[in-house]
DNA sequence: GTTACTCGGTTAAAAAAGCAACCCGGTCAA
DNA sequence: TTGACCGGGTTGCTTTTTTAACCGAGTAAC
């Protein structure tokens, strides 16, 4: 099933989850700013230029979460069974996304990932870099979706739907609630908007 | 205290340890040529050339535990107090090493250290390389003894005495009796043993 | 009696990592 | 105002590791 992995494969990979893990679990006990990357390189026990070598800002550091996640809207559209509408197929991946409890949907009430989300959110030069991977997601997914002005237009919309039902699970979830209990109104939620966009 | 390990060293040494753990416990398991040297650069996550870089023959995945002691009855002569005969600290030496139940005198009854040994005598080409090791022993003793031929002779009868005693030791505790039990024995077997070199 | 393994060990080229030194912009102090 | 740090990144050079291919000896199959 998984492909024929050599060893510089596997070890690159490791190297880069020390990496990010070991960034992550500092910038959320002392906050972003209160962390150097020298920290991170010396916890990751590797050097300055590798770490800049597998993360080209700090910011990525903290992105690449997100960044993991690139183009999956694309993929969605492009992968969908013949037949189904584009926005169908986005509408039942985000609910399944949702069903899942999967962090970027926004519900999930894990500590971690609860804090990782605020960090993003409330460090200013994180939140712009992370506009700048949905943009770039944005335009996967109009290439996904065909040519021209109506097919960019969609995919502006598809992204901010998400991107706002993410940002409003993701509130009421720091107000204290439980994903649990969120979850229906979240659905609901995600049923109303994907169904104003057709 | 501790020297300024860079990056580079503290890895190397790891490798290293990796490497020597992942053979001597598959030679456990499996016994010596039940195990490949490519298994073994498997089980460590390393390659074949890097293996050998490490190790330059497959006998001395097993003996680099011997190795790391060699030196040491030269090291114990040269180090001794003034006023002390090189054969009283070899002896002193040895009795300690009795006491602390050190894996090098015999006196030792953990499960892994006694099949390890077992391995190694019971295996004609690592104890061939063993003996390899012992004759380089032998010339630095005799080396820090003096110069000449009783130099060498007593180097050579010290080296064969320790040699004696530790599969003595080795024997008694692999018919199962404890380490604790054989102690008195073997240090009034080494008191002998040394009394009669002088 | 080839043929085709396996196993210990080596080679050459290329990728990756380490190290030290550097650039640039900021900040703080003399 | 200068000068000395510290922060995010970068640059070149060296060391280490991977890779794939190979050698030579043994050995089992046909």
């Amino acid at each position: 099933m998984s492909e024929p992995t050599g060893l510089r494969a596997r070890k690159k990979e490791r190297t880069r989850d020390a990496i990010g893990d070991a960034a992550v679990s500092l910038f959320l006990e002392r906050g972003f700013d209160g962390v150097s990357v020298n920290d991170i390189a010396a916890a990751a026990e590797i050097s300055k230029p590798t770490l800049f070598r597998y993360f080209p800002t700090k910011e990525d550091l903290v992105l690449h979460r997100f960044a993991d996640h690139q183009g999956e809207a694309a993929r969605v559209v492009r992968d969908r069974r013949s037949g189904i509408k584009p926005v169908t197929a986005l509408h039942r991946h985000f609910r399944a996304g949702l069903d899942g409890y999967d962090p970027v949907t926004g519900l999930n009430d894990h500590p971690e990932v609860v804090a990782f989300h605020r960090l993003v959110f409330t460090t200013p030069s994180l939140a712009a870099r992370l506009t700048r991977y949905q943009l770039e997601d944005e335009e996967a997914l109009a290439d996904a979706l065909g040519e021209g002005i109506q097919a960019r237009l969609q995919a502006a919309q598809v992204l901010a739907v998400q991107r706002v039902l993410a940002r409003t699970n993701w509130q009421k979830i720091a107000d204290g609630r439980t994903a649990r209990d969120v979850h229906p109104e979240a659905v609901t939620d995600a049923d109303q908007a994907f169904n104003q966009l057709r």
